[in-house]
RNA sequence: GCGCCUGUAGCUCAGUUGGAUAGAGCAUCCCCCUUCUAAGGGGAUGGUCGGGGGUUCGAAUCCCUCCAGGCGUGCCA
């Protein structure tokens, strides 16, 4: 169910009947203030100025061509020329009832399904997972989700950076160890103090900086031995953060993984090509792309540098090739690049040049959606005690730590092991959604104490809020499914949470739209907020049989909606806090 | 220099693409546990939406300008 769709589709013909433009939209939204209705249209205003006519009047014409009786009780003019909307209890009441029988709580799969390329993670395999891979990874699995929940073809790409000059350091240091007879899987149990160790051989030691470049000349003509060595490193780094995936609950596999490598063997037709189209311009010593979009006032260019002086490629270059790739072989019709905001000038070019060179076609729909920086509480990029670059898996080590030290103070008498999991879930769930429920694009502060709050939109408030309606569904002692009596709304609670019920749809519409999660995570936090009022207000278990059996499917449709909405977010919910 | 982003309550953040009297949480202050998890709920206080101009029925949102901060800007990714 849709109301937005559903009403905006209703309103829009009505305007075009009274004599709008074929496009002019009614701009259906969720009302502003409870007295305004449930919905409000506010496209009558700039349809009746396009047509030259009183906004008021025009409105009384749309109200006469505009039949909502079987969805609303009143349908009126306020305002300027807004229309307002005011649903019928009775239609919310079936409108539930069809929520309440439906798997998929009502929500219709797309009726023309894209194939969405999501773009997403791309961890740099040299060193392990840190604190800046969290954004990307956290909010593109939870797109993904959404994306697939509504019918369609998602193919993940994990953009891993497995390719460059520092693969020559790592690997010599491999070379040195297993010269020396050492362990080599234990040295790389830690990749970050692998990296630390094989930097300092290279600043330290001229002959160990030799070998490290000769092996980035090895590796790079496909020296057999070097390939061998160099998939070994790839492997255990890919094992690393895999292990970071499992216990944050990211969907990525490794058959998501698609590599930089993937699209040595395609850069130089990427070249010529671009050649070809008379689209190169050697400037000293480099082949680069100049194009007018990127001019400033005076006319000055900045170039998009496709292969550098000797003839080495640039990631412009891969991701160039990764464009096409998405366009020819996955036949993409959206891309969507969950990267750092950082490089929103990178993608502008590499899509501008796409086109230009038709590796891109008109009809798919390049995206970037850019993300701020984790920052610490001293306004800065996020860094642990000790100054360093906060592990990944460190960091949700500790977060699983002190969620737990916080379950155990209050359920002191709880076995140890329910704790753990609690703790665990708890932990990773507010780390995710601290991440998922900030506007994507703007930095943000990352708190303990903030994220671990029961208090406000975070992850425990949601979950505590999805168990107590677990627990009243437990203590019924009913056959739920059974329950089949007409949900009838009456009280002001009841009414608030069956409209919010309504509008899970829209929630996720938004989501897709925009990439942006933290509009499912609002609507949740309000869903659970409203269910909170009606909890206090609305006795369920204690009431007379045909209103509990309504209030408890109310409660019923709540936990399976939270549950619902926090699983395309990518966390998990317990029965019991 | 040029370009992009950000600036909303003391703090952390929303604001559905130009809609009605700008909203939450924390903090502060007051209420509510003999009834389904008080890890909860209800209420109060708190705003020149960085400043100034403009566009129009209507601006936190669009345009111009200034201020403050961040990031990017020819051979790292």
């Amino acid at each position: 169910m849709n109301i937005q769709t559903l009403l905006n589709q209703r309103i829009q013909a009505a305007m075009v009947a009274s004599g709008a433009a074929d496009d002019a939209p009614a701009l259906v939204r969720q009302s502003a203030k409870v007295q305004f209705g449930d919905y409000q249209a506010n496209g009558i205003m700039g349809a009746a100025k396009k047509i030259g006519t009183n906004p008021r009047e025009f409105a009384a014409k749309v109200l006469e061509q505009l039949d909502l009786s079987d969805v609303a009780d009143k349908v009126e003019i306020a305002g300027p020329g807004f229309i307002n909307i005011f649903l019928k209890n009775e239609w919310l009441g079936s409108a539930l009832a069809d929520l309440r029988h439906s798997e998929r709580l009502d929500v219709a799969t797309v009726e023309a399904p894209q194939t969405v390329v999501v773009d997403y993670s791309a961890p740099n395999l040299a060193k392990e997972m840190h604190v800046g891979h969290l954004r990307s990874t956290v909010i593109g699995d939870a797109v993904v989700r959404t994306l697939e929940f509504m019918g369609h073809n998602v193919v993940r790409q994990n953009h891993v950076g497995d390719w460059g000059t520092q693969f020559g350091m790592l690997l010599a240091y491999m070379e040195r160890l297993r010269a020396e007879n050492s362990e080599i899987s234990m040295a790389l149990s830690d990749l970050e103090s692998f990296y630390r160790e094989a930097k300092k051989c290279f600043d330290d030691d001229e002959a160990f900086a030799a070998r490290a470049r000769e092996l980035v000349v090895e590796l790079q003509s496909g020296d057999e031995q070097c390939m061998a060595l160099w998939q070994e490193f790839i492997n255990i780094s890919l094992e690393h953060c895999e292990e970071t995936y499992r216990m944050l609950g990211v969907s990525l596999e490794r058959k998501d993984v698609m590599p930089e490598s993937a699209y040595n063997s395609d850069l130089q037709n990427v070249i010529n090509d671009l050649e070809a189209q008379g689209l190169i311009k050697e400037d000293q010593g480099a082949k680069c792309v100049f194009l007018e979009e990127f001019a400033n006032k005076e006319g000055d260019i900045t170039p998009i540098i496709v292969q550098k002086t000797g003839g080495g490629f640039l990631y412009a270059t891969t991701d160039l090739a990764a464009v096409r790739y998405r366009q020819k072989v996955l036949n993409a019709d959206r891309a969507l690049y969950f990267v750092d905001a950082r490089q929103s000038l990178h993608f502008q070019q590499i899509f501008t040049l796409s086109r230009k060179a038709g590796f891109a076609q008109p009809s798919i729909s390049l995206e970037h959606m850019p993300f701020g920086t984790v920052m610490g509480s001293d306004g800065k990029p996020f860094k642990t005690r000790s100054g360093g670059v906060a592990k990944l898996s460190a960091l949700l080590e500790e977060a699983q730590e002190r969620a737990f030290q916080l379950v155990a103070s209050k359920n002191p008498d709880m076995p140890e092991e329910e704790q753990r999991n609690i703790g665990r879930v708890v932990g990773i769930a507010s780390v995710k959604y601290a991440d998922l429920s900030k506007n994507r694009t703007s930095d943000y502060v990352f708190n303990w104490d903030n994220m671990l709050s029961f208090e406000g939109n975070t992850a425990p408030y949601l979950l505590y809020a999805y168990s107590r309606v677990a627990s009243i569904v437990r203590r019924s002692e009913m056959d739920v499914s059974a329950l089949n009596a007409p949900i009838t709304v009456v009280e002001d609670q009841e009414r608030a949470l069956a409209v919010k019920l309504c509008q899970f749809e829209e929630a996720i519409q938004q989501v897709i739209n925009d990439g942006m999660p933290h509009f499912m995570c609002a609507y949740l936090y309000e869903l659970a907020g409203i269910f909170m009022s009606f909890y206090e207000a609305c006795p369920i278990l204690n009431a007379e049989d045909a209103l509990k059996e309504s209030r408890l499917q109310l409660a019923l449709s709540t936990a399976a909606t939270l549950k619902q909405g926090l699983e395309l977010l990518g966390i998990e919910t317990l029965e019991r806090m």
